[in-house]
DNA sequence: TTGTAGGCGTTATCAC
DNA sequence: GTGATAACGCCTACAA
């Protein structure tokens, strides 16, 4: 593999010379310029990275850290970042998570340690030290989707509350009596402000929240299957069930095929998150549908921004969700 | 940030033995590594991989560049290649070329300028040179889904053409007279061979592939809508569809459930790919599955296998497909 | 077993 | 405007 030197030896000047040309910052003769152009082509020589990361401390890699590739939720954010980045003349490296924290651990100590430019991150943990080692090292973090408090980081957010609020408003409108909740880990801010939404809003309408209608599940199809199942299986089953994303509404959803249950006659549903699918499924799902796109790119906007300011003071960033009323929650006898 | 050199002074060694700890290869006196590892900790020392990378010549990073991160038959797959991978001591980061040929060619020239351990691509342009440049400068290339003839690399693929052909024959059976094909871009190895398999079928049922029903698309859900209601828009149109990738069919499906036409009474649809909500859909989707975790587990070990062993002679896994029979195909008047 | 020293390929800081 | 030179942080002959 060439070398600067080995340009610089061709071209007849000096690797400094060379160095400048590739870098375009300073001027140079044009004359020179030309001849470390050809000398270039000629020897077919491609700037070693890494030893240019060595030398500026720093890459023009971002890595986007997410919970579950297989959610289409963050693949449709991706690509919001990506475009962000690659305008900013970037390139993004996904790591999978898996919602698993010691995964994560492990990509962050990567990024930490091949000195990305910056990371998003959907955290799966509650691990506060892992991201702040991050922000102290100079790796500006930003959180996306969920947030995890005492992180020194921007965060792009919905308004997880007010969105599942509404959803189950409007199952309280639609006259269901038995509105049961399946919601994600703990750990996970998403999980428990849509919990709380649905508390609001069946306190809004001067009921109480039932304990043996909330489920806590792992926010994948299985746990939405099981969780379904166990709400199924209650001395009082629900007429309802407002689930807090999108891969637990297809478990939910399988769940409820399974059992030949019929929706919304025996069992509405309505999913956080919106799916690719939703107008195919019969019937179709009501969802609390996100900007994905956008929370894709507001997060990257702002790791750009603070890329090119780091004393900025933090932002946090709430964009809103939309219900979108179809037919697994409407046209109840 | 502190520096082997920091840990060495304070462990009271030299920054030699400091690397000897850490790597673990070479014996050291235990009351020496004893120190090192404290100073270690008491420093919050990390090694910088960086700097690691351009002494070794060579990165623990494993690109997998896929042509598009919202297809779930990708997202499959990159777990069975962190399995293995991380078994192997390696981070695996994925990069999305959306099946836009610039766009790989980036992570092309990232993953070379990176110096990463090996790429696992699934190609989505047919430039040759780009991926010989890859393995001739030390980095192994290993194609899955989609293979590239020219390229010094491993491949794992699946028998597309059998499985088209069962598809195709599975319809004939059904007894449907006009079956249409939607299928990718030429430059995809997976189109040319899934349209060649569903012409066998044809043939082999003493029929002719008629051109009139056959549309190349690109792989993208628009893509299989347009080409739906191009053929639906013929004079004569068809009685059945075989789609030849998932989001295509999904896009297909739309199309048909936009226009009313019952499935299969009017139009039968088989896809190729499994999709996570072929059994949610109404009615259920038969689909040509692909093993796709292992798929990913069989590429990731051919990677392996080949940093391990650079000379070894090339290899091509091809694996077998399955028919999915469900009820978008079958109960034909 | 341990330490010394050189170099991986770049870029930034100097003189010129 | 250009060129020499010293880092960046680590690993690994080689010497001790």
């Amino acid at each position: 593999m060439a070398t600067i030197y080995d340009v610089a030896r061709r071209a007849q000047v000096s690797a400094a010379t060379v160095s400048r040309v590739l870098n375009g910052r300073e001027t140079v003769d044009p004359a020179l310029a030309e001849r470390v152009l050809a000398a270039v082509g000629e020897l077919g020589y491609r700037r070693n990275a890494v030893a240019r990361n060595l030398r500026k401390q720093q890459t023009s890699l971002w890595a986007v850290i997410i919970s579950d590739v297989e959610n289409p939720f963050f693949t449709s954010m991706v690509r919001g970042i990506e475009d962000v980045a690659s305008a900013a003349g970037c390139s993004v490296v996904l790591c999978n998570s898996d919602e698993n924290p010691e995964k994560e651990s492990r990509y962050i100590a990567v990024a930490l340690g091949e000195q990305m430019a910056g990371v998003i991150i959907s955290p799966s943990s509650d691990r506060v030290e892992d991201l702040n080692l991050l922000s102290s090292s100079g790796c500006p973090v930003v959180m996306v989707d969920r947030e995890l408090k005492g992180v020194r980081g921007d965060a792009v957010l919905v308004d997880n509350e007010n969105g599942a609020e509404e959803a189950t408003a409007h199952l309280v409108e639609q006259g269901y009596e038995r509105i049961a909740c399946i919601t994600g880990p703990q750990r996970a801010s998403t999980a428990t402000e849509r919990l709380r939404g649905y508390r609001n809003a069946l306190e809004a309408a001067g009921r109480r929240a039932n304990d043996t209608l909330i489920r806590m599940a792992n926010f994948r199809a299985d746990g939405g299957h099981d969780a379904m199942a166990s709400l199924l299986d209650e001395q009082q089953p629900p007429d309802a069930v407002f689930v807090t994303n999108n891969l637990m509404t297809v478990g939910a959803l399988e769940c409820l095929v399974e059992r030949r249950l019929d929706i919304p006659g025996d069992v509405a549903l309505v999913g956080f998150d919106e799916v690719p699918w939703a107008d195919l499924v019969r019937p179709s799902i009501t969802t609390v549908a996100q900007p994905t796109y956008e929370e894709g790119r507001a997060a990257a906007e702002l790791l750009a921004r603070r890329i090119a300011e780091p004393d900025r003071a933090l932002t946090r960033q709430i964009l809103r969700t939309s219900l979108r009323v179809r037919a697994s929650s409407t046209s109840h006898p």
